[in-house]
DNA sequence: TCTGGGGTCCTAGGACCC
DNA sequence: TCTGGGGTCCTAGGACCC
């Protein structure tokens, strides 16, 4: 047993470095040490992952691999194995299960966990991150950085800072001089547009914001980010570390070597990517109710068309006939670069009877539904049980049901 | 050889409802 | 009675993340 401080930061951010390229120098020791680039071979690949020898040239996720050839002729280019990477990823996640049911899986190569409950018996996040590190090290031969810290988004930020394979706690009290030194696109949620938008106003560093008042943020990035970013500026962050979260979409995309204007073509491209999407909604024993067509352009403008049906399906064939519909209302006279298929995943009447049981009625339907009665009854229509006075007008009638089933 | 593929969340307007 | 005010659903677009 050991004694750990009560204000012992307990929120871990575990990142894999380098994660697809890490997998395949792991695969092939012939490549250990040189520079690895992970993606697209197709012409319009991008780049999936660059090992850390393949950085010093400057690569960088993202980038168009005939970018990063140019940057790197002889780096070692490799087309992405997902089988092999989500293998890995399943055993990492497993590993970091054993130490706490709390994690919270971000992506195939991170995770958050909340040890609170775990520090008791295992140590302070400290020994259980350098615990987890080795663990994950000797059984899966990768590694990973850990940041923690008191909040979500502050231990996200630290285990950048701790790569690659490292470790870096902030401690309690030294959170936000650590914090404001860095620039805002640290920040979660702050990307190139939010940056040159601050930028203009010459926000550099998360310091910037935060001296900044609540109300000048807000009026640049409106209530809701504006009210978000500047707490996270001030480490004010008290989301939790949720575990188990489901998913709320499948689709599947297919950028072409070549633009296609074809229509028969196309629609042969939409049936096969239906196919996949009902597969795996099949498999997850899922639905959807709302399908959507996504065509990106030869100018590489992006559309969307979605349609919602009357009920819900698991059929390739229904969601394949739904796109295809979409299909002819889009104009794709100067080529098409990229099409799509998405569904989004229903939420079945028995999903929505576990969440209700599990957590409660969710507040807004509960108190929309009783305004609306008020609205209609007038306001002594609805009263709590306990103020309830056995009068004709507030009594509730014989034969009133406790509670409707279908929520929607 | 410009710009992948898989996701999440937010905004905003119109329809509809009470 | 020149304007109610919310709420949800649907659709389209966009920022952001890995
Ligand atoms: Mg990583
Ligand atoms: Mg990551």
């Amino acid at each position: 047993m050991t004694t750990v401080s009560k204000d012992s930061p307990s929120i871990l951010h575990v990142d894999l470095d380098a994660f697809f390229a890490s997998v395949e120098q792991r695969e092939n020791p012939e490549i250990r040490g040189l520079p690895v680039v992970v993606g697209g071979l197709g012409g319009r690949g991008v780049v999936a992952a660059a090992s850390y020898e393949a950085r010093k040239f400057g690569i960088r996720s993202a980038m168009s691999m005939a970018q990063a050839k140019q940057a790197c002729p002889t780096a070692i280019f490799l087309a992405p194995r997902f089988d092999l990477y989500s293998e890995a990823s399943h055993a990492v996640m497993e590993i970091l299960g054993e130490f706490t049911p709390l994690v919270e899986p971000l992506s195939m190569d991170e995770a958050f966990l909340d040890v609170s409950g775990a520090r008791r018996t295992l140590g302070d996040g400290l020994e259980i991150g350098q615990l987890l590190r080795a663990r994950i090290t000797a059984a899966v031969g990768l590694t990973a950085s850990v940041g923690i810290a008191t909040s979500k988004s502050l231990a996200k930020i630290a285990s950048e800072d701790a790569k690659p394979d490292g470790i870096l706690v902030i401690e309690p009290g030294h959170e936000i001089e650590y914090l404001h030194a860095l620039g805002v696109e640290r920040l979660w949620g702050v990307g190139p547009v939010t940056r040159e938008q601050l930028t203009k106003l010459g926000i550099i560093t998360i310091g910037d914001l935060a001296s900044r008042s609540l109300d000048e943020t807000i009026s640049v990035l409106g209530p809701s980010q504006g009210n978000h970013l500047y707490r996270l500026a001030w480490n004010q962050d008290d989301r939790e570390v949720v575990p188990n979260n489901s998913q709320k979409s499948i689709s599947h995309e297919e950028t072409f070597s070549v633009d296609i204007s074809d229509r028969k073509l196309l629609e042969g491209k939409v049936r096969r990517l239906s196919d996949r999407v009902g597969e795996r909604l099949r498999s997850q024993e899922a639905a959807t109710r709302t399908i959507t067509l996504k065509i990106r352009s030869h100018d590489f403008r992006t559309i969307t068309r979605s349609r919602t049906l009357d009920q819900t399906t698991d059929r390739s064939f229904e969601i394949a006939q739904a796109a295809q519909r979409l299909l002819k209302t889009v104009d794709i006279g100067g080529g098409v670069r990229l099409i799509g298929v998405g569904a989004q995943i229903a939420v079945s009447d028995q999903g929505i009877q576990e969440s209700l049981a599990f957590d409660g009625p969710p507040r807004g339907h509960l108190e929309v539904t009783l305004d609306a009665v008020r609205d209609r009854f007038g306001p002594g229509a609805v009263v709590s049980a306990r103020d309830a006075v056995d009068s004709p007008d507030q009594a509730p009638k014989k034969g009133t049901k406790g509670g409707s089933k279908k929520t929607r």
